[in-house]
DNA sequence: TGTACATCAGTGAACGCGCGTTCACTGATGTAC
DNA sequence: TGTACATCAGTGAACGCGCGTTCACTGATGTAC
């Protein structure tokens, strides 16, 4: 299939739309990334997009939900090696901070309340803040039956744990904290 | 001194100005504040902001400086009140979070690259910054001296603090977190 | 104390810009018979 | 297997918009003599 600008029915644009936006994404933050400049990129008109995505703020909402599929996914990934609960913690928060810190720009998609308002996800958004959730929450469960960690309230660990790698995502993403740094001040907290 | 749009000599508009964009900062984030709107805001011509501002990013920027300060000095006046030490770092975490669910906008441009770009702080920023880290860095000092924080790294526990605190004043922010449930997830974490 | 004049701090008009979006269109595709 | 036709997925032209910024200007202020 030609990828020649005269070609009619691509095949593939609303895939191909998402990973010119993505590709946008490691230069510059989602509120710059404009819908012309997708289109352009994707070799086509500018408003080819239009039969894809609703409008420009529906294609910024889809790569938020697919960053955030990612995001998940490589916590999973990060547990699944691990069996020692500690360890296990650890290395999701890891992954967090990886993520931040390799995609910066679609991780703070993920968490910008114009394309991805909090309190109220969609469809596609819900099950993967639904997912987080629960791996997070396991996590923890199984933490607080280890030797230091007994007697506390779990679902304020979580979310102590939660703030904790987020800073620290959102302080490497920006520059603020070096990637190193992390892991250290990690193990300092929760010695 | 009249403020009727005819007035030559305003007397304190930089200030004005800069009060108009604060204004406007508590509904929008940085990045949608154009000088025109602060402009008419402020009751005065759109360009006469190029007497006191060199252009729109420097305005945004002094906004940066002016919001670090309140922060800096929030977090200042709230260690005060306190003579334990490990009710001075609640009471330091507790003012910096406040700080962000009262003006979540101003706490975000402090932290927005494209107008308090991290890693070159002005003449203004700098100062500001030292301080916030030489508070942090002796709060942390007397902490460590605490029965169950003995021979932790104080440079990575203040990191960890720091990302912790900071997590905490993105998310409840955002709205993913509720204000209340930020206290005890620290308390959690540093139990 | 007046006066000439430099400077300061405003003004409105105008510019070019890229953008999101709408419109009427057209070529390609798939399906019913 | 052909054919008629609905639908899908593109096209280029055009729109209005608010914006940042520049320009030439003018009235108010302060200062040297």
């Amino acid at each position: 299939m030609s990828r020649s600008r005269a070609t009619y029915h691509h095949g593939n644009l609303q895939a191909a739309l998402e990973d010119a936006a993505l590709e946008l994404l490691t230069t510059q933050p989602a509120a710059k990334i404009s819908l012309r400049e997708v289109a352009r990129r994707a070799g086509v008109s500018h408003n080819a997009p239009y039969n894809h995505f609703g409008d420009r703020a529906a294609l910024l909402h889809a790569l938020g939900v697919r960053a955030m599929r990612e995001l998940l996914e490589a916590q999973e990934r990060a547990v699944e090696g691990e069996s020692d609960p500690i360890a296990r913690v650890r290395a999701l928060g890891g992954a967090y901070v990886d993520y931040a810190a390799d995609h910066p720009q679609a991780f703070a998609l993920v968490f910008d309340p114009e394309y991805c308002p909090p309190g109220h996800p969609d469809a596609d958004m819900a099950p993967l803040i639904t997912r987080n959730e629960e791996l997070l929450a396991a996590e923890v469960a199984a933490l607080v039956q280890q030797p230091g960690f007994t007697g506390r309230d779990p679902e304020a660990l979580a979310a102590g744990m939660w703030a904790t790698v987020h800073g620290m995502a959102v302080l490497v993403m920006l520059g603020h904290l070096p990637r190193e740094a992390a892991q250290p001040a990690l193990d300092a907290l929760i010695a």
